[in-house]
DNA sequence: CTCTAACAATACGTTTCCGTATGGATCAAT
DNA sequence: ATTGATCCATACGGAAACGTATTGTTAGAG
């Protein structure tokens, strides 16, 4: 009773981007199973009549939530960062800029706890490869071997993943302002080593380095 | 119709606790809302009208769950590391453990996804919160001032928390056995300084500080 | 043995949502 | 102006889950 394929394809339904971008909302706001038709429709004053036109169930609605998640992370996120810069810059900026927007943070959460759903977890598989292999790029035009990219690389996106995390768990244990400022050179300095001395294996048996407070 | 206040109170209800478990298991599975009473009921081999006189509704049943969850986090995580250690061995050995087990990240993760319910977010800010002062308090004991030690602390529980995720959203991208190990080590060398060398603010304007490789 | 507290099963009413069916509106093109 | 495509409203049936009421069943105290 939809799906029609006429002569005029470019009209392109104006409004299934609008419930998209809804169902996106819905989701920051209160998780995956927030996505419900009725609510929707009631929150864009308009009936379930007008969603089973556009889709043809709520799974459909939810990937297209998810494609537009994706092209908005990785087009908007990732291509924004000029590729002329070297990569000690786009690392730095990238951190920073991740680390800033708030609701892009929440957004990523509340559709990575929808795990275990199929659909799902290939979106975020996606995205979340595609970060973590420019990062990789960075890391290894910097001069690093492959393995030590990934590992860096890794690491790096694990603690950006992290702190959006504390900052939606616990927003108290994330400073603000300049000590929040120092807190992001920390991390940049730290997770961007001085220099590229010894790319190979880190010295094993680290533990027992060295141990000179509190005996 | 239940909430009888008998005089042997020290019976204290021996299946409350296996639904408690179950709520966890189905949390780990499915996420908050596979704590549906129903479903449980089933899993469990009885009826509603077996939970329905152990708990007043859903909402104790989630509560007592949470509680077992902080109390097997807290106590079973950190009071099994001994505190006679030194800071950096502790450090060490939470990093590992906590990277270790597999299940209870699941578990975080399925938790703390269910913010904006105010009581779910009450427990799991205790729960980082613990796990962050902890931290903090090694990086005290090793030598750093408090706000430094703080921003360790939370940086160490960020990476450790995103990990997790990386674990659970990408596996693929998390490398095991030797290749792993040597990840691990490579955070443990660099989230735990080797020398508290300057115990101040780092050095500003970090980005223009060198660009040696590709100019 | 009997009675009562602890525990469980069944049945019911209600809400919320999904999905379908069907009947309007609106607007462009013929 | 009529038609047909597009978009929306109303109404219905059904599933799933919450919570309540009521009636068993069992086990230990007296």
């Amino acid at each position: 009773m939809n799906q029609t394929a006429t002569q005029t394809e470019a009209r392109q339904s104006l409004t299934a981007e609008a419930w998209a971008n809804a169902a996106l909302e819905a989701i920051a706001a209160g998780g995956l199973d927030a996505v419900a038709v009725e609510p929707l429709a009631r929150k864009l004053k308009v009936t379930k009549g007008s969603f089973y036109w556009h889709f043809n169930n709520r799974g459909e609605l939810i990937r297209a939530a998810l494609a537009l998640w994706e092209k908005s992370e990785t087009v908007d996120i990732l291509a924004r960062i000029e590729p002329t810069q070297d990569p000690y810059e786009r690392i730095v900026t990238v951190f920073k800029q991740a680390n800033a927007s708030y609701r892009a943070g929440r957004l990523y959460l509340a559709i990575a706890s929808g795990e275990d759903h199929p659909v799902i977890s290939e979106y975020v598989r996606r995205v979340s490869e595609s970060r973590m292999t420019y990062l990789r790029d960075c890391y290894r035009d910097l001069g690093f071997s492959e393995a030590r990219a990934r590992h860096w690389a890794r690491f790096a996106y694990a603690t950006f993943m992290g702190n959006l995390q504390i900052r939606r768990d616990t927003p108290d244990a994330m400073p603000q302002g300049d000590e929040f400022n120092e807190y992001l050179r920390l991390m940049i300095t730290t997770l961007i080593p001085r220099e590229v001395v010894d790319d190979s294996v880190p010295p094993s048996r680290v533990v027992q380095m060295r141990r000179k407070v509190k005996p």
